[in-house]
DNA sequence: TATTTACCTACTAAGTCAATAGGTAATTAA
DNA sequence: TTAATTACCTATTGACTTAGTAGGTAAATA
């Protein structure tokens, strides 16, 4: 249910969060603190930047850090960036196969309440928690 | 998460459920009903039965029925037995890679959290909730 | 200008999953 | 006893996802 992309997001993001710097650290380095391939980290990272959880800049000198401060981070919105969203309803998110018996269908009120539960747990619960 | 193999095999709990009969219940009937193809539901029941949540018995007549009464069941025990346990840390359930640094390892704490959430949460849901 | 770094695109191999198919064995009504 | 019904077994397919690899380009700076 969470894969590694999830995992090791948010060991990156304990990571950075560890390292306490203002700098740039370079993907290089957390890769090999972490013993994540850099080049499969590389894809991970991304999806943090493009949801502004990290910002990155080039050249020397250059890497990554925390776009705000560790308190203000959920778990779940790093999960939610790596990943896509978590638990989906199945039913109702494969565009495809959108069940259009979804007003009658019995089982419908047990995916719906599971997501809230996921989610409410993984919202509340914070970065700051697992960092130092 | 919640594959179409869960999914199908409550939908099969809560059709026996509202028959609401002593009778066994030929297993064509709950495809017809349910819109499953009678031979994929095969492998999901065949899995309900093995974990004593249904009795089938053969020739004419025959079909399932629940083994217990309908209050008797949770939903996270229907799932459980259908997609085998649903949440499980990845990193201690792959008996391949077995993380060895589990003592240290900082998100432990958050997939270990967010297994009891789901099971607490799917273990309290019982099946009598959605029948009828 | 040379180096370091992020960033981009494509690919591969392995695994999972839904669904199909063609059977055999058990049970019972007739 | 026979014929019909049903559970039960094993294998296969095609589509999809995922982890991980690979080889490059663009940006920034010492």
């Amino acid at each position: 249910m969470i894969s590694t992309k999830g995992r090791n997001a948010l060991k990156t993001m304990i990571d950075l969060a560890e390292q306490n710097s203002n700098d740039y650290i370079p993907l290089k380095d957390i890769a090999k603190r972490q013993g994540i391939s850099k080049k499969y980290l590389e894809a991970i990272v991304k999806k943090l930047v493009d949801n502004k959880l990290l910002v990155g800049t080039s050249g020397k000198n250059g890497g990554y850090k925390l776009s705000k401060p560790v308190s203000k981070y959920s778990i779940g919105e790093i999960l939610d960036a790596a990943e896509g969203p978590l638990f989906t309803l199945s039913c109702i998110s494969d565009e495809k196969s959108l069940c259009n018996k979804r007003n009658t269908c019995k089982t419908y009120p047990v995916w719906k309440g599971l997501n809230e539960v996921i989610h409410n747990y993984l919202y509340k619960k914070k970065l700051r928690e697992l960092v130092k």
